[in-house]
DNA sequence: AATATTCTTGACTGGTTGGTCAGGTCTGTT
DNA sequence: AACAGACCTGACCAACCAGTCAAGAATATT
């Protein structure tokens, strides 16, 4: 047969061989991604993943050698994207911005990496078999400055004492709650929520959070 | 051979014929748990839950007719008691003292039935193939009432006024991070959180969330 | 003591899965 | 046009797993 099947067929025709070669890696990715979220590792099959992408099962070994290979690489996009997109609050310079800046942003992704997110809580609570260094390492860094940041906040008087780790966890709980538990959360409001229900839980996550270490809020919640 | 195995050994061979068969499915309950919450129901084995409760795999099979349905009975025994231990806050008169008694017990069912925790998070994680039944009916009337409660603090006002759902889900998302992501959290902490540690965090939840809803807190955060 | 019933267990099986491979096809280069 | 190397894929296999079973052992019943 040859090179017939086709992730996105009629649109993917262009571009040099290295080009392609990411593309493909990038649909794969994608499908694996969706699909270890919704049967965790063990629970996915190559054969589902292959469906998911459209392409041939043997074509998966083609490009990423073993199933716990593709794995790790699903993680560690996962994981690259979440260090990207939340390092906002250390340029802003009030609590406030910061915070509720973060809180933010946490909560789009949630939204629009719901299954990013899963993949990160099960290999988490799975006792982090695959990623166990990057926790040692680059999560330990990561949450040290942003620790450093909250305490000297609250060294400065400009927020309530309050561990920052446990405000931490807080704010990770909460904001990926709405990734990690989509379905129960839909199922209680009958179907996904609206641009507006999505907008008021923010716009109360931030109110309970910025007023709970004793910022006069700013917001409407 | 016979009846050789035993779960805990020389410790239970008193008691009557029925009162042998709970121990028994209680025993491969719990260890069931705990090899759920570690792999996943498509990562668990029926022969790893046989090895880690002592017993024969055949034997499981004779007490719990498929892994579906000891799966099942897991998640049930798990949901009952997340349902007993939570309807606190409805007989309490005050919202200080029903909100951080619901939030302290929250916090120890996250401690000592970490396991549990672990089990329903994966399960609602995949959609809750197996118990949605339970979300749409139990959980859903639970949540009502809860939802008329906090509604009626707000309206009388008790509490600033906020979206009770999204207060329950905060509430929810926090307590239980401490039981899904006790893996990252204790990495983090390089080691178990201690007995003071516990009751610190406990202490910084309530009062955030307490202070974040417009109460004077009365704790120590 | 004989019989019935419940429990225990090693060995087995049909079906599934991750991974392989040989042979084919397409694309770029000379 | 001919060649080389990257890419594709149906068919296959060894390993593994949920579930079965028949025979044996303990216990209850008469």
């Amino acid at each position: 047969m040859g090179q017939t099947h086709a992730a996105t067929p009629g649109a993917e025709k262009t571009g040099t061989r290295a080009e392609m070669r990411e593309e493909t890696e990038r649909v794969i990715l994608d499908a694996a991604e969706r699909v270890f979220a919704e049967s965790g590792f063990g629970g996915a099959t190559m054969q589902a993943i292959a469906d998911a992408s459209g392409l041939p099962k043997a074509n998966l070994h083609y490009y990423f050698a073993s199933k716990e290979r593709l794995y790790r690489r699903v993680v560690e996009r996962i994981f690259t994207i979440w260090l990207e997109a939340a390092d906002s609050f250390e340029t802003s310079a009030s609590p406030e911005v910061a915070l509720r800046q973060y809180i933010t942003r946490k909560m789009d992704l949630s939204r629009r990496h719901r299954f990013g997110s899963k993949v990160w809580a099960n290999e988490v609570m799975h006792g982090a078999p695959i990623i166990q260094d990057y926790l040692e390492t680059t999560l330990r860094e990561w949450t040290e400055t942003r620790i450093a940041v909250i305490r000297r906040w609250s060294e400065a008087g400009q927020i309530r004492p309050v561990d920052p780790r446990w405000l931490l966890y807080l704010i990770w709980a909460t904001t990926q709650h709405y990734a990690d538990f989509a379905h129960q959360i839909e199922t209680l409001n009958s179907g996904p929520l609206s641009d507006r229900q999505w907008a008021e839980a923010t716009d109360t996550v931030c109110g309970i959070i910025l007023r709970g270490i004793g910022l006069d809020d700013g917001g409407t919640a």
